[in-house]
RNA sequence: CGGGGCGUGGCGCAGUUUGGUAGCGCGUCUGAUUUGGGAUCAGAAGGUCGCAGGUUCAAAUCCUGUCGCCCCGACCA
C-alpha cells in the first residue's frame, strides 16, 4: 500500500475529549472517528489491526473445535422474555419497535439467540458437545460510555458458547477455551494476567478473566507470588492476618472529636493508623438496612455483601436516611448501641481497643473491644483484596496489586438458560436433560484499545507485530530525489512480492512530517531511505519499540526485516 | 440519574463578564522557494457562532427551552 493513496487522517493536536492514550493515539493516528457518543468508525488503518485480531481470535477458536456462525444483532423481544431478561437487563438495552409495533433488541449478547437456534435443531446427545462462536458488534446503551473504545455503545465482541450434555462435558469445554484463550493473548504479544473472576449477573460458578495489564486499566487484580494464585479484587478470597500478641482490653471510652468525620480525619485527630479505625457503612439491602463493619484502611466490597445477604439488590443508604435510623451522619456511625442487622468483617473479629464512631455526631469510642462491646450477626468475608494481604490460598505469599483491562471473560453457566429456553437433549437412556452451557467472550474492540494503552509512548503507538497494520513502512525522506525514490520503490516491490505487509510512504512531505506520522501509527518497522547512507549503499531500518537504528546494506533489507518480523511472529 | 464543564470554519482555541456586523494557530487549495524530525513567503477558499424561541434599534454575547458532547459519581460481559 502507498501512503499516498492510503486513508489516514492524522491529525497533530489530540482531539480534546479524548482523556486516554488509546483514545487519544488512535484518533490522532487516524484509526478511528466519532460517529456518535460511544459510537466509532474504524477507519483503514484501524480496520486492519481490527481483522488481524480477529483472525488471530478465529484461528484459535477453529482450533479448539468452534464453529463459527452469524447471527442476528436485530433479535426479536419473545427471545429475551422467555429467559427474563427483557425485564432484568433494563436501561442498558437498545430496544426498538417495528412497523407493527412488535418489540425488538439490538443484541447486548447472544445467549438468547443462540440457545433458541440449538433448541430448535439440536435434540440428541450425539449431537453434543457443541462450540459454536460469532464475531460481531453487540450494543449496550451504557450509563457513561467512555475512554473511546474502551467502553462505547456499539462494540465488536467474539462469544463462543458451548454446549455439554453434563457438568463434566461442560468442565473439559471450559479448559479447552482456557487453553484457547491463553494462545489468543500469546500470540496478540500482549502482557496479560488470568484471574478468578466474579461471574456478576451473568450466572453460574466458575469464571476467569483475562486482563490485559495496563496501569489505566480499570479492573484491579492481585496475584500471589509464591502460588500463582491471581483473581479479581472484587473475587479474592481474604483471609486474615494470624493475630499477633493478644492486647489487654481497655475500659471503653467517649470522646470529644468535633468536626472529625472520614477516617483520615480521625486518624489525624487521635493519632492513630487507620487499621485501629472501624469504618461502618450502612447499606439498604432489598429495601432493608443493614449495617457492615470493615477496617479503617479497607473498602467494603459489595459483590461479596450481596452474595452473603442472599438479596436482589443493595445500594448504600444515603446520608438523610442513616441520620434518621441512626442519629448521626455518616462520619459518625459505629457498631456500639446500633440498633440494627450488623455484620463485621473477619479481619474486624481480631482487633482490640478499636476506634469507631458514637452514633453521635462529633464523638467516637476509644478501646471498643468485639464481642464485649458490640456483636454482629457473624464475622464474613466481606472486603476487597488489596496488594500486602496474604494470600488466601497458601497463606505463605503476600498478594501484589495491579492494574489491566478486562477483555476476555470466560464462564460456566451450567443450565440457567437451557431450562429457561428450553434447551434439552434425549441422554443415551431416553431422558429428557437440560444441556450444560458455557460461553465465552472476548472484547475485540477493546483489545485494540488495550493493546495501545499497553504500548505506547509519547511520541505513538507501538503495534505488536501480530496485530500491526503494516509490519513494514518505508520512508524514503524525499521523494524528489530520483534515487532515493527508486531503492524505497525496489525494497517496497521486494517486499510486496515477499509477503511482507509494507506500507510506502511515498507522499511528498518533509521527513519531519513523515517519521512524525511514523511514530504515531506505530507500525512496527521502519525502513528509512536517506541521502547519506544511501552513498554507502546502506538504508536504516528501525524498530519502533527501539530508539536507535542499524545501518543495513540495501541487498541485505529483506533478511534483516525477515528475521525482525519472524521473532516475534 | 445526581454534580461540574463545554458546543464559535476540518482540528485546537480566543471573543461572552461590559450586546455594536467574528478572530488566532494548525489543516486545506494555488504559486514560488525548500526537503533527515510537524518548512518559508505570497495569495485563496471555508463559519446560519449546536438548535428553537424571546428581550433589544442591534445578540456568539442577555433570558427561556431544547439537543449534543466531555469529566466526576452511582452502574457495568
Amino acid at each position: 500500500m502507498r501512503a499516498s493513496e492510503l486513508f489516514f487522517p492524522t491529525l497533530r493536536e489530540d482531539p480534546s475529549e479524548a482523556e486516554i492514550a488509546s483514545h487519544r493515539l488512535l484518533y490522532r493516528a487516524g484509526m478511528i472517528r466519532k460517529t456518535a457518543g460511544g459510537v466509532y468508525t474504524y477507519l483503514p488503518l484501524g480496520y486492519r489491526v481490527l481483522r488481524k485480531i480477529m483472525n488471530i481470535v478465529r484461528e484459535e477458536m477453529d482450533r479448539a473445535g468452534g464453529q463459527e456462525l452469524g447471527l442476528p444483532i436485530i433479535q426479536p423481544a419473545e427471545l429475551w422474555t422467555r429467559s427474563g431478561r427483557w425485564v432484568v437487563y433494563g436501561d442498558e438495552m437498545f430496544r426498538l419497535k417495528d412497523r407493527h409495533q412488535r418489540d425488538f433488541c439490538l443484541g447486548p449478547t447472544h445467549e438468547e439467540v443462540i440457545t433458541d437456534v440449538v433448541d430448535h435443531d439440536v435434540h440428541s446427545y450425539r449431537d453434543l458437545p457443541l462450540l459454536l462462536y460469532q464475531i460481531q458488534n453487540k450494543y449496550r446503551d451504557e450509563i457513561r460510555p467512555r475512554f473511546g473504545l474502551m467502553r462505547a455503545r456499539e462494540f465488536i465482541m467474539k462469544d463462543l458458547y458451548s454446549f455439554d450434555v453434563d457438568q463434566e462435558g461442560m468442565n473439559v469445554s471450559y479448559d479447552k477455551m482456557y487453553k484457547a484463550y491463553s494462545r489468543v493473548f500469546d500470540r496478540l504479544g500482549l502482557a496479560y494476567r488470568v484471574v478468578e473472576a466474579d461471574s456478576g449477573a451473568i450466572g453460574g460458578s466458575v469464571s476467569h478473566e483475562f486482563v490485559v495489564l495496563a496501569s489505566t486499566g480499570e479492573s484491579v487484580v492481585v496475584f500471589c507470588d509464591s502460588c500463582g494464585y491471581a483473581a479479581n479484587v472484587e473475587k479474592s478470597a481474604c483471609v486474615p492476618e494470624p493475630r499477633a500478641e493478644q492486647e489487654i482490653a481497655l475500659t471503653l471510652q467517649k470522646i470529644s472529636t468535633p468536626e472529625q468525620k472520614t477516617i483520615q480525619e480521625v486518624c489525624r485527630f487521635l493519632e492513630l493508623p487507620s487499621h485501629r479505625l472501624v469504618k461502618t457503612l450502612v447499606y439498604m439491602a432489598d429495601e432493608e438496612p443493614v449495617a457492615v463493619l470493615v477496617r479503617g484502611d479497607r473498602e467494603i466490597n459489595e459483590i461479596k455483601l450481596k452474595n452473603h445477604l442472599g438479596c436482589n439488590f443493595i445500594e448504600m443508604a444515603d446520608e438523610w436516611t442513616v441520620k434518621e435510623m441512626v442519629g448521626a451522619n455518616f462520619g459518625s456511625l459505629g457498631p456500639v448501641g446500633l440498633k440494627m442487622k450488623l455484620y463485621a468483617d473477619l479481619e474486624v473479629e481480631q482487633m482490640t481497643n478499636l476506634v469507631c464512631g458514637a452514633n453521635e455526631d462529633d464523638y467516637h469510642y476509644i478501646n471498643v473491644n468485639p464481642g464485649r462491646d458490640f456483636q454482629p450477626l457473624a464475622f464474613i468475608d466481606i472486603r476487597s483484596a488489596q496488594g500486602g494481604d496474604l494470600c488466601p490460598v497458601c497463606r505463605e505469599g503476600k498478594l501484589e496489586e495491579t492494574r489491566g483491562i478486562e477483555t476476555g471473560h470466560i464462564f460456566q453457566l451450567g443450565t440457567k438458560y437451557s431450562e429457561a429456553m428450553g434447551a434439552k437433549f434425549l441422554d443415551e437412556n431416553g431422558q429428557e436433560r437440560p444441556m450444560v452451557m458455557g460461553c465465552y467472550g472476548i472484547g475485540v474492540s477493546r483489545v485494540m484499545a488495550a493493546a495501545v494503552e499497553q504500548n505506547h509512548d509519547e511520541h505513538g503507538i507501538i503495534w505488536p507485530i501480530s496485530i500491526a497494520p503494516y509490519h513494514v513502512l518505508i520512508v524514503p525522506v524525499n521523494v524528489n530525489n530520483a534515487e532515493q525514490l527508486d531503492v524505497a520503490e525496489r525494497i517496497y516491490a521486494m517486499m510486496q512480492e515477499a509477503g511482507i505487509e509494507v506500507l510506502l510512504d511515498d507522499r511528498n512531505e518533509r521527513a519531519g512530517v513523515k517519521f512524525k506520522d511514523a511514530d504515531l501509527i506505530g507500525i512496527p518497522v521502519r525502513v528509512t531511505i536517506g541521502s547519506k547512507s544511501l552513498q554507502a549503499g546502506q538504508v536504516e531500518v528501525k524498530k519502533r519499540w527501539e530508539k536507535d537504528y542499524e545501518l543495513v546494506e540495501i541487498a541485505q533489507v529483506l533478511d534483516t526485516v525477515r528475521s525482525i518480523i519472524s521473532a516475534f511472529a
